[in-house]
Parts: C-alpha cells; sequence; structure tokens
DNA sequence: CTGTTAGCGCGTTCAC
DNA sequence: GTGAACGCGCTAACAG
C-alpha cells in the first residue's frame, strides 16, 4: 500500500554493504572507476530491491544541470503546429533523459518571468517559441537580448530576427507556397492566383509571397495575387489557388461554394499550411504539411549541444510536403 | 553581456552584510523571525541589486517540496480539450508559484514512467489526464493503484473509476447532451434524434445516451437513435440531431450536404462538444463547450490542497455552455 | 528581539 | 573501494 517512504542512496549503500560512493559509481557507470562486477551486482541489486530512483534534484545540484529543458511559447496552444512541436520536444527530450517544463510568461505581454527559470536552475535551457508573426505580438529581438544577458542556452521555433549568434528551427514559409504552385504548375495550370493578405509587415508574409513568386517566374508565368477580401469579385475568374493559409483556404472554399463554383472541377485550391480544421473543410483541403513534430526534435537536439557547450548557432527550415486531399489532387 | 555568472544566497548576504540565515528569513518573510525593517532593507535591496533568484532545486530539497507539478496527459495532445486544459493548469499553477511539467509516460502503452518523477522528486503531484474512453487503450484503474502506492498526491482529469477516495475533475458528458437536446425542444421540436456510436462499452457513450434519453423522457418526447453508418437512409426523415461529438455532427452535415438537405432549415443539428474545426464546417456548426480551461484550474486547486494533506478526495463536473453557430440557432 | 552558527537534505567527485 | 568536501538554501538552537 501506501509505501511512500522514498529510499535515498545511503539505503541502497547499507543494503549492498558498501559506501555511498560505490553506488554512485555504479549506477552512473562512470566510466573512469571500476567497480568489481561481483560488487556492481549486489549494487544494483540492492538498487531494485528498494525501488531505489535518484533524487533528481540532489544530483543536479550537485552537477549544476537540472535535465530540464523549458519551452516558452507565443505560439497559441492550440492549433496543430504548437501540438505536433510538442510531441516532437517530448519525444527526444525523454530519448536523452530531459524533461519538459512548460514556462509561464506572466500575464503582461511584455514580461520575460520565464527568465527566472533559468536563473534558479529549474531548467538547462530553453526552447522559444514564437508567434505566428502575422500577430506580431512580441519584440523578438528583445527577447533574444535578454536570454543572451542571462546566459541562457536557447533555440528559436519560428523565429524572424535574422541573428547569426542565434540557433534558429524555423519554418520555410518560403517553400511551402512554392511547393504548393509548384505542383499546380506541374499539373499544367496557366493561371496560379495567390490569396492572401497583402500585408507585408512580417517576414511569415513575405516570405511566402515571395515563393509564389519564384516558382512562377522559374515557370514563366504570369503573377496574380489576391486579398481575401476580394475573393467574391474575382473567383470566377480563377482555375487554380494558392492560399497562404489554411483559413484563407476556407475563405476561398466559402466564396467558391456561394457562387456556385465546383471545388476541385472548375477550381483547384491548395493552401500552405495544415490546420487542424483542413480536413474537415468542405471538400477536405490539400495543404502542404509543415514537419512541426520534426521540428521539434531538431530544436531539441541543437538545444542539447548548446547547453553541453558544443554546437555553434545554426538555422535549420526542414522541408515541407504536399498533404493532398479533395481541392486539388 | 552574458552576465551568466548567477548570484547565490551567500552573495546576497556579503553583500548586505548579514548572514546567510536573515536572508533566508526576510525572502521568505518567516513568520517566526522578527527582522529590524532597516535590516530587511539592506537585504532586499541586495537581493535586487544582485538580481538573486533562489536556487529552486536547493530549497526544494530542503523543504522536500518541488513546487512543480507534472502533467501526463493519455488525452491526445492536439484537440482542444488537452490545450484548454493546458492553459488552465498552467494560468492556476503560475498563480499559486508551481511550476508545471510534461510527463512522458515511454512509448511502450502499458509503462507508468511517469511514476519516477515523484519518486526522484521532481514533481509534488500529478494531474492525470486520461483519454476520451472511446479510445479504451489505458486500465484506469490500474494506474490509479499504482500512484496510490507510490504515494503521489493527484488528481485525475476525465477520469471515469468510480473510486471515492480518488479525486476527479470530469467532464459532464450527461449534461452536455441534456443541454444540447434541451435546446431543441424548447425550440418546438417534437423528434429529435440522436446520432452516436451505439457502442455501450464506454462511460463517455452511455452518459451521453442517458443525457439525451432524460430530455426526451422529461419532455415527454420519443427516442430516436441513430448510427453514424446509417445516416445517408434515415436522415431525410429527420428535422432536429444532437450528435454526440463534433466529428458525428460532420458526418450529418456531410450526409446532409450529399442528399441535398438544408441546414438550417430544413434540419438543426447540434453536437455535444466543441472542436478546433466546429466553427469552420459548412455550415458552422452549433456546438456544447466543455469547460476546459475552467476544469484545468479547478484540477490545479484540487491537487495543491491534496499536496498539502488537505483537501478530501471529491468529484467535480463543472457545467457546459451552449456555443451556438449556424446549424442550430 | 535581532542575528549567528551549524547541521541537514542527497548525490557527486576528488584524494587517499 | 572509502571518506569527506561540496553545491545551495532552510531552519533549529544558540548568543548578544
Amino acid at each position: 500500500m501506501a509505501q511512500g517512504k522514498k529510499s535515498t542512496i545511503k539505503d541502497v549503500a547499507r543494503e549492498a554493504n558498501v559506501s555511498i560512493s560505490v553506488v554512485s559509481y555504479v549506477l552512473n557507470a562512470s566510466a573512469k572507476k571500476s567497480i568489481t562486477p561481483e560488487t556492481r551486482e549486489r549494487v544494483l541489486a540492492a538498487a531494485s530491491r528498494l525501488k531505489y530512483v535518484p533524487n533528481h534534484a540532489a544530483s543536479g545540484m550537485r552537477r549544476n544541470r537540472s535535465m530540464v529543458i523549458g519551452v516558452v511559447s507565443y505560439w497559441e496552444l492550440d492549433g496543430m503546429v504548437f501540438t505536433d512541436m510538442l510531441r516532437g520536444i517530448m519525444r527526444e527530450a525523454a530519448g536523452s533523459g530531459y524533461r519538459v517544463m512548460l514556462c509561464h510568461k506572466d500575464s503582461q505581454a511584455d514580461d520575460k518571468a520565464y527568465l527566472d527559470y533559468y536563473k534558479e536552475r529549474s531548467v538547462d535551457g530553453i526552447l522559444f517559441i514564437s508567434p505566428h508573426e502575422s500577430l506580431g505580438l512580441i519584440d523578438e529581438a528583445d527577447h533574444i537580448r535578454l536570454m543572451r544577458e542571462s546566459g541562457v542556452p536557447f533555440v528559436m521555433m519560428n523565429g524572424s530576427t535574422n541573428d547569426p549568434d542565434v540557433s534558429y528551427v524555423n519554418v520555410d514559409y518560403h517553400a511551402s507556397v512554392y511547393l504548393a504552385a509548384s505542383h499546380l504548375i506541374g499539373k499544367g495550370h496557366k493561371e496560379i492566383a495567390y490569396a492572401a493578405p497583402m500585408n507585408l509587415r512580417y517576414r511569415e508574409l513575405t516570405s511566402r509571397l515571395q515563393g509564389y513568386r519564384d516558382a512562377m517566374a522559374e515557370a514563366g508565368l504570369p503573377e496574380r495575387c489576391v486579398d481575401p477580401a476580394e475573393l467574391r469579385d474575382c473567383l470566377p475568374e480563377l482555375r487554380a489557388v494558392v492560399a497562404n493559409k489554411s483559413d484563407t483556404g476556407h475563405a476561398v472554399l466559402e466564396a467558391a461554394r456561394v457562387l456556385g463554383i465546383a471545388v476541385p472541377d472548375q477550381l483547384e485550391v491548395i493552401a500552405a499550411n495544415t490546420e487542424s480544421y483542413s480536413a474537415y473543410l468542405c471538400p477536405p483541403l490539400s495543404t502542404v504539411r509543415i514537419p512541426a513534430e520534426r521540428m521539434g526534435e531538431m530544436a531539441v537536439e541543437m538545444l542539447l549541444r548548446r547547453i553541453d557547450g558544443q554546437g555553434v548557432p545554426e538555422v535549420r527550415t526542414p522541408t515541407c510536403t504536399l498533404e493532398l486531399r479533395q481541392t486539388c489532387r
């Protein structure tokens, strides 16, 4: 029953008739120390008999490592990208013996409470997930500056500041749209419009737009950009649309429905990201899938290297893939 | 610049010309110790000057409290309920000075790796989120038994085992469907069907069904249950449908579209839960909203009381609310 | 009443 | 293979 009592290294030492340090050596498989196989066995047996689990806090204090990484997200918690990232982060962290702690940021928009997580030794490093830039609600450079000053190892996910001394794992916005446009080009379309808000204040939006432009230019095709608000007017003239995101894709499908345009027969549509609802649209929206889970894994790998003092700043942007459904085959 | 060096309680003591213990007394506002306001000020000033942040690991070890709660989720990470819960958990935990750690469960379906989080003092208690029961992929009673044996304070979220010695924060499945059906009844509908898989092995499904039955019985109306697979055949006869979940709601809308049935004019639909895609269906699906964020807050409150040794086992099921969109006003 | 000394909690690691 | 210092903060017991 409620066994409660946790056993310590001392208990194991006593049980195995050895000194505390031997237990430590055996359990940590210290390379420099050679322990008699026989003693080793005694210790291992004692440990398992007592269901010994090392006190993480204590060992962390000694080695000055908490074996925990912090995740601070300005990205919406719902939404497929965050949850996918989280899965990747969890898997990779667990595989490396690290735990994952969610860092809160205090309600104030400008608060950096998460920095204390490092100062108080609760985390060894931080994975910082920037919001969709289209929201433009944080000063990323400022966060970077403060993290630098506090000395915390960190990796930016979905970052936009192009700081050469910082590690980034980014979404390949350019490629996501390039891929979508290329697919339509490959299907023989000559007139492919790009539907997206034409606000170019954020890198996310400019990168995506550029992806469209590059694809069209390489194919020698004319560009045509459409703002979601104007869809009702120009949709009848179009045969193929790349939407910057699934919400725009949704707007396109809505407009098509109202106008009586059949999708995909009269109009093909691809959106450059996947949301949890993409598959539920009517008809199910073809998309480009952002490899967020893989991004999470990569970010952890990079962060652990930085924590170890190895690894130099680098930028990685894993490639997207097509996820075709009904609105475009 | 990279200031790195973290200051310790010793540094503060030296800076303020007092002993270590005084610093501790001041910073922890120890009731039993009265410190001269003047000394107090000196300490406070020194601490803020040095940007002192207590070493969480060290203090935790001494007080035998990590000030961290663990979250282990068998619920899908995507999906609105989990992310909503997470938000509530984070807010409430932060407000009480607690941190949140995500506990992994090792890939093996039957692994209880998360128990080590408590044994190694990484967490003071656990919030256990059960999966949709319809998935039926864990042995909840077994998890409860093991958590009990390990002595970890815990609260079950969305639990189904009806153990009187355990604290639960549950989804009010019964009320969610009851509410949806009552709304349709209030609108004057006489024939209201219930669309759901008719598998009754899981409490989630039976509770929902019972909610429908109770609402109908109280209004003296006849029951009519429909399996999602049979929708195409019987939908033309129906004027109002309660769907157990949004995915069934989606199936109803799909069938209606294929059959040329206008929603909501010829057919009204409400689903008894909200998913991130509910609003994106065509037309946007009216739903019942599960107060998952509130559930997260409540669960943390209850868990903290249990950690403190106060608080007795209790079951709480916060009430759902209507979230009307287009498929039913 | 204010402040100090000393030991503790638990595991790591160096010197013997 | 052992002993003991150490990391950092908390707090009981003690001194001024």
